[in-house]
DNA sequence: AGCTCTTACGGCGACCGTAATAATC
DNA sequence: GATTATTACGGTCGCCGTAAGAGCT
């Protein structure tokens, strides 16, 4: 005579539900298309969750659901650790099986796409030719939230990362910045270049919150200056474009200057006038990294090691975190 | 038409089958026994995970598990993480339906629950008439092995615990020793003990293991002294009954000695003859700890407030764990 | 009216338990 | 021979999906 079990138990798909209905703003219908499932299942699932649980994850306003209940806060948190646990089973299981193949997917800006990762992609490929690679490029807040939501495995980018306590956050590498101009434009002329100099001219640059561009904003301000900013592009390349075409002074990342291709314009250097920008790698707090994951790491910036990986990982506070990048000599382009 | 989904999928059950058989040195009957069911069933899941993961989790010779596989290990790990953060979920729930009503279940040597626990079991079961509690009294060990396996929710002990990384130990209170003799006595005459003057002495005290003794020794060894050990016991209660009949000179903590009760014995203080011993309490690390727990571990140890205790919890190393406490002033008995 | 959650109902699949078999100690 | 794991088999339960109903915005 089977299962006269104990009736009910808490199920992982239950936990797979929560999360997801509130990921998609307490939209049942939205979650259940995001599973590959139908409404009614989802919302019984969580009714019999809150049923065994005794208390109501969500609260409801006759057919819709309004408010997570703080117990819910709770409950869901503890549900994202038990899934991103499961998740690191089979990631184990995975690196096991065979730990040169797999997938290595990456969220990153054009700056980082463009210029810092493709030597290092090279590289990395030629080590692990089974790992199918999946890069992902978006704006600096769009690559935080997939990593925080488990889409890609790292995120690299240089700002407005780190705020989220769940992503491990590391410093790469810092750069710095250059004029760039037309042959023959008036700041060629100038023996050494200073930030008075560049703010006569209108600026070509990045849009905020992308590459660096607070530092930029920051050093203007610091000196009471406030030129004029003729164009603002998520990508070096755009920025080059309009340079061409005399709209004004560019400033981007040094390593974004080619020398072959962008000969037709002149870089001058302008790292002592900016404060140099720190380009990060960072991964979901608490993922089990495999052995090509930590070595795309280290290609990527040599002084993180899987060691000051794991240390960085059991960090968890920002300052402390600091401290232990503190003593780290980064290498400066 | 119905389920056509992922075929299969990791599942609870499983993880729980996984950590019993672990606990149950392999042995799958046990392990199902255990867990109240069949083994057959417990057989089939594991090997169904082990499908579904594409790894062995135990290595097996013929119809016989002998071995975890490595990545068992750490897959088994993972496993008891997730169980440990579902159990959370239900206390959660079960704290917000009704945070007055529960259950609090400790692990304790017998000093401590006959001479520490009974003032703040009093005070708590004032302040929290629904809670059910629940003692249990075992060797140091046996409490650490409860409170690790998660079958008690705190371990109240004074040696041998702070081994297990799982468990997050804090000290409560530190605690004498005195010499118990019968009246008249040679001991008695003396108006200053030395460790010599006990050391002529057959001594009655504690089981190694038990209740401090390994300071006891340390100071006998550190003065090069052998005294004759006529009688260990688990309890000061038995250890009185044998100094009553004349075996030997007792050594027991000072709260152990009853003014009353012990009318017929003299203590003689002996705290400046042995280091002080360290009480500690201890819970499973990443328990969610109900607002009743909080309350009962600082009232029986002031200076543990729910911050200091989430503090405790945060710090793995022991050293950080022993910077944390080295600046509290814990009470003296 | 449109969207969304809930209830009702039916079917397939899965888990569990009993029984029998095989392999080790 | 005793214990233990696996295979085989059957029954019940439970999940999932479709369809219909109820309640907001």
């Amino acid at each position: 005579m089977p299962q006269p079990n104990e009736v009910h138990a808490v199920k992982l798909q239950q936990l797979r539900y929560l999360t997801a209905i509130a990921k998609n703003n307490l939209n049942i219908s939205a979650a259940a298309e995001s599973l590959y499932t139908s409404q009614p299942g989802v919302s019984k699932q969580i009714r019999l969750l809150e049923d065994e649980l005794g208390v109501e994850v969500f609260n409801r306003n006759g057919k819709h659901l309004t408010h997570i209940t703080p117990v819910g806060e709770r409950i869901i948190a503890r549900a994202e650790a038990i899934l991103r646990e499961v998740r690191n089973i089979q990631v184990i299981a995975e690196e096991f099986r065979d730990n040169s193949r797999g997938t290595l997917s990456i969220a990153t800006t054009h700056t980082q796409a463009r210029y810092a990762l493709p030597p290092v992609i090279r590289v990395f490929r030629e080590r692990y030719p089974q790992v199918l690679l999946q890069l992902h490029q978006g704006s600096p807040t769009q690559i935080a939230e997939m990593a925080a939501s488990g889409k890609v495995d790292f995120a690299i980018a240089t700002e407005a990362i780190g705020e989220c306590h769940d992503l491990v956050m590391m410093p790469c590498y810092l750069w710095n910045r250059c004029a760039l101009v037309p042959q023959g434009h008036p700041l060629t002329a100038l023996p050494r270049l200073t930030i008075e100099d560049i703010a006569r001219h209108p600026l070509v640059t990045y849009v905020f919150g992308f590459t660096g561009r607070s530092q930029l904003d920051d050093a203007f301000r610091a000196a009471h200056l406030h030129p004029q900013v003729a164009f603002t592009a998520t990508d070096a390349d755009v920025i080059k474009t309009y340079v061409r075409l005399g709209l004004g002074v560019g400033i981007i990342a040094r390593m974004a200057y080619d020398a072959e291709a962008d000969k037709d314009l002149v870089a001058i250097d302008a790292a002592h006038l900016f404060a140099p920008s720190t380009t990060k790698i960072g991964f979901l707090r608490g993922s089990f990294l495999r052995r090509f994951q930590y070595d795309f790491i280290q290609l990527f910036a040599p002084h993180l090691t899987p060691q000051v990986v794991q240390a960085a990982e059991a960090t968890d506070s920002q300052e402390a975190l600091d401290a232990l990048f503190g003593a780290c000599e980064l290498p400066q382009y």
